[in-house]
RNA sequence: GCGAAAGUGGCGGAAUUGGCAGACGCGCUGGACUUAGGAUCCAGUGGCCCACAGCCGUGCGGGUUCGAGUCCCGCCUUUCGCACCA
């Protein structure tokens, strides 16, 4: 009997299908298309474990799709630009084009031992001319549009990277990257309008129907639409209104005060006859040189500047303030307070002394004392009710809210707005690897883009890497130095590169037409082949990439590029794999590599240093990963494969345990040994029809694997899989050769986990083809069927007898059975049968009064 | 503070619509085979109890129901997002 040997036939498979090009698809060919899809992975090096949860999950699916005879995509490509080769550059003098090619290599052969089949015949990676001439071109339509805009705003700048970051790359005032606390610099950078598709993007949202719920409300948090009013306020002293948002314009009788940004553009007017300006001039200054962190942890602050307004509907003359608290960047960087019924402006209000006037009570309580407040009173449900608010006084919030908001409209004061959280995509980046603007600056004709003939603007290869003056491509005199396109004179080049969220945006449809060097893309090919069915990846990149791409789509769609609207159908986030390690509470580096750990006592340490065991993300830093590489070498891919999708549903963080691969290796090993068994038996003449326990259990099987497949329950669909070749093997004694269709069934339904396995024992014992051609097992109902089952009756949850029904048990045949026998009539006898409850092969309820 | 999700053995985790709680696997215990076992195979494994019987068991407290891990009400804990957004 041969014994199950991985590192024999993997190897053999693996060649076998890239040879034979298995997952090349036509995209022209007829029949019904799935498409797959894996986030392009950033091409860092070495994979671990823990990501190839990720990519396994996505080939099981692939593999299953694909069995039940779709017409199944599953492309792959590299999301080549970005900081980290750059750094490597930097510090190990390779450039950083060589750094990335070298990585992408040793992914792609990673990506083959674990049996993941890709169609290479599309891959790309955005670092790659022929990839980015595509974006450059896309920025041009955009810039033909007015989508891409240059302009001078306050961003936010890493010191660290030395280059600006995406508000979605500010992570509590740090920078995600690299963790440095971001400044704000007011530079002239390129950007997307993606606020003009804010409502889009938050519309859409309502029919991402398989999107997790999760995700969704991340995004409709960061879109951060809100409905509100535009409210002019007269100020004397500028001779123009001051114009604030609100989202509760049906507090407007209570603003006893306002509050401007420091950054205000009416703010010098403001201050310009104040006593004390210069003190208040050098506060500003003050807040404006903290970082978005510093401000937030300085707590609310403000000045008065002395001047005032007038409450549009009072009519009281009500101060106007300086507060650090309000943000130039939403609404219009003016407030109209109203401590009474807002957390903040109450805190402020007390802070500084200022009036505050009640306005709103909850229904039918007695009038309370702006002085006895202890916070504000924030309800705007049917059961707060206005007060002292003259036309709209009595009325309850919500139709205040619109009473108030149509007399605003009426008397040219203001209007009903909608603003959104959510600001302009900052897509310059001041680094080189990255994809060229295509913008060439004239002194004669200004901004200029560069013809579409001229594409791609390439970037340039030889360039040296200091790390210490910036970006290098403003310092190639060869790229900068160009001719103007429009008046021929001397210009020079624009040295910004794209955001490599940039590239990620339409990556997915390019690969319908990868390699066509005419068009972006074939229309009729990615009208037919988009959305992907099924996206797969991180949930770190819920908002950012997923919010970017759809933005990219809508714009696509506008330009008549595409015919969706929505890129991705269905997503799925896996978790991450983590794995326990060693923390040294005496030392800065939390984690120790796991050879520097020495056992005493059983005890870990470390020195003199007893060590705190600690699960966490696997990560370099972190001394925790699991190489692929030895584990493959001991057990086989297929061993990672089966372990990595049973140790715990897909959404669930998992722990890695080096014991539990065992479990899922041993599980392969026995399947193995029944094919051994099974097929050499079945050669013999007394092969025999299987017993009705293993077809019933088989076609169980066939049905909860198949569901769980749907409902991505992949540890479940395993166990049952188990549970199956279990019974299997219970019955290889005396029926070995009536087991070989459950047992070829079984091999089926395991291929999308194991592939090199299944297809193996598939070629050994002789049948034809690939295992991959053929259709995914249906159940046969009538093959379950004993004659009868036994099942024991309860009354009222009492056992009460057994009673033998024909198979299956229909409701009708239930309730004849109990009335016929004796046993269990006199306990229901007298009484009404409410109903009963069949549960399946087990027992009968029956509910009497 | 706001929003979302989750609490089940020593561990990862099962349990269609309320219907035998703990499937499957790890670990552990015992055995077989072995020069050896960190290989493989067999048996056992929620707790109390020598064992049968029995009793107790799904974060805590109530409720609905013949029957609750599941449904309802009120708590507690944990994790993850967002966080001066007017």
């Amino acid at each position: 009997m041969t014994q199950y040997r991985p590192d024999e036939i993997e190897e053999r498979w693996q060649k076998r299908w890239a040879e034979a090009k298995v997952a090349e698809v036509d995209v022209a060919a007829p029949g019904s298309k799935f498409y797959m899809l894996n986030m392009f992975p950033y091409p860092s090096g070495d994979l671990h474990v823990g990501h190839g949860r990720n990519y396994i999950l996505g080939d099981v699916l692939y593999r299953f799709f694909r069995m039940q005879g779709r017409v199944s995509l599953n492309p792959m490509g590299w999301d080549a630009f970005g900081l980290p080769a750059e750094n490597a550059a930097i510090k190990r003098g390779i450039h950083p084009r060589e750094w990335t090619l070298g990585n992408i290599n040793r992914m792609k052969e990673q990506f083959r031992r674990w049996g993941i089949l890709y169609d290479w015949s599309k891959e790309l990676a955005s670092c790659d001319p022929d990839y980015y001439r595509w974006n450059q071109w896309l920025f041009l339509r955009l810039y033909e549009r007015g989508l891409a805009y240059r302009g001078k705003a306050p961003v936010n700048w890493c010191p660290q990277d030395r280059t600006v970051l995406a508000n979605e790359q500010v992570i509590d005032g740090r920078c995600e990257r690299c963790g440095a606390e971001v400044i704000q610099k007011e530079l002239e950078q390129w950007f997307f309008r993606i606020t003009e598709y804010a409502d889009r993007l938050d519309a859409g949202l309502d029919e991402l129907h398989e999107w997790p719920e999760k995700v969704r409300a991340m995004q409709r948090n960061w879109i951060g639409r809100s409905v509100g009013a535009d409210v002019e306020f007269p100020v004397p002293a500028l001779g123009h209104p001051l114009r604030v948002f609100t989202t509760r314009p049906d507090t407007i009788f209570g603003a006893t005060f306002m509050v401007v940004a420091p950054e205000h553009p009416d703010v010098p007017a403001l201050i310009a006859g104040h006593p004390d300006r210069g003190a208040i001039e050098q506060w500003i200054a003050g807040v404006r040189n903290q970082s978005a962190l510093e401000r937030q942890e300085s707590g609310k602050e403000g000045r008065f500047t002395g001047q005032s307004a007038i409450n549009p509907f009072t009519g009281n003359e009500i101060p106007i303030w300086l507060g650090n608290f309000v943000l130039m960047q939403y609404g219009t960087g003016a407030i109209m307070s109203v401590p009474a019924h807002d957390q903040r402006d109450f805190e402020f209000a007390r802070q500084y002394g200022l009036p505050i006037r009640v306005v709103i009570q909850p229904a039918g309580a007695e009038p309370v004392s702006p002085d006895d407040l202890a916070e504000a009173f924030t309800s705007k449900d049917e059961s707060a009710v206005i007060v002292d608010s003259g036309l709209i006084s009595g009325l309850p919030v919500p139709e205040a809210i619109e009473r108030i908001s149509e007399e605003v409209e009426r008397r040219g004061i203001g209007t009903k707005t909608v603003r959104y959280r959510l600001r302009d995509w900052l897509i310059s980046r001041q680094r080189y690897w990255g994809t060229p603007i295509p913008m060439i600056y004239c002194q004669r004709c200004g901004m200029v883009p560069v013809p579409e003939g001229d594409l791609p603007v390439e970037l340039p290869i030889d360039v040296p890497f200091t790390g210490r003056e910036g970006n290098p491509l403003a310092k190639q005199e060869a790229f900068v130095s160009v001719d103007c396109p429009s008046c021929g004179g001397a210009a020079r080049r624009e040295t910004d590169t794209m955001d490599t969220f940039v590239d990620s945006s339409c990556y997915y449809a390019r690969f319908i037409s990868a390699h066509d060097d005419t068009k972006i893309f074939e229309k009729k090919l990615v009208d037919r082949w988009l959305p992907v069915d099924q996206y797969i990846g991180g949930i770190e990149h819920a908002i950012l990439h997923l919010l970017y791409a759809r933005f990219i789509a809508r714009a696509m769609h506008d330009l008549g590029l595409l015919a969706h609207e929505e890129p991705f159908r269905r997503l799925f986030n896996q978790a991450m794999i983590t794995k326990e390690g060693y923390r040294d509470p005496s030392a800065n580096m939390a984690w120790v590599p796991l050879d520097e750990v020495e056992w005493r006592d059983g005890k870990p340490w470390r020195g003199a240093t007893e060590l705190i065991p600690e699960v966490g993300k696997m990560s370099k830093s972190r001394f925790n990963t699991v190489a692929p590489d030895d584990l493959i070498e001991r057990y086989g891919a297929d061993t990672q494969r089966v372990y990595t999708l049973f140790i715990a549903p897909p959404e669930k963080e998992a722990a890695w345990s080096d014991e539990g691969v065992i479990g899922a290796y041993r599980f392969l090993g026995r399947v193995w040994h029944l094919g051994q068994q099974i097929l050499a038996a079945a050669e013999h003449p007394s092969a025999r029809e299987a017993p009705r326990a293993v077809l019933r259990k088989t076609h169980q099987t066939i049905d909860a694997v198949t569901r769980r497949f749907e409902r991505f329950e992949f540890n479940t669909a395993v166990s049952a899989l188990m549970e199956l070749s279990n019974v299997l093997g219970e019955h290889v004694p005396g029926h070995a050769a009536a087991l070989r269709g459950p047992y070829l069934i079984l091999l089926q339904m395991l291929h999308p986990f194991a592939p090199h396995m299944t297809e193996q024992s598939w070629q050994l014992f002789g049948e034809e083809g690939f295992i991959l051609t053929s259709k995914w097992p249906v159940a046969d109902p009538s093959l379950m069927e004993e004659e009868t089952v036994t099942i024991v009756v309860q009354v009222n949850g009492k056992l009460r007898g057994q009673i033998e029904v024909p198979n299956p048990p229909a409701e009708e045949a239930v309730m004849a059975a109990v009335q016929k026998n004796e046993r269990v009539q006199s306990w229901v006898a007298g009484k009404q049968v409410l109903k009963t409850i069949y549960v399946p092969g087990k027992l009968v309820n029956v509910v009497v009064r």
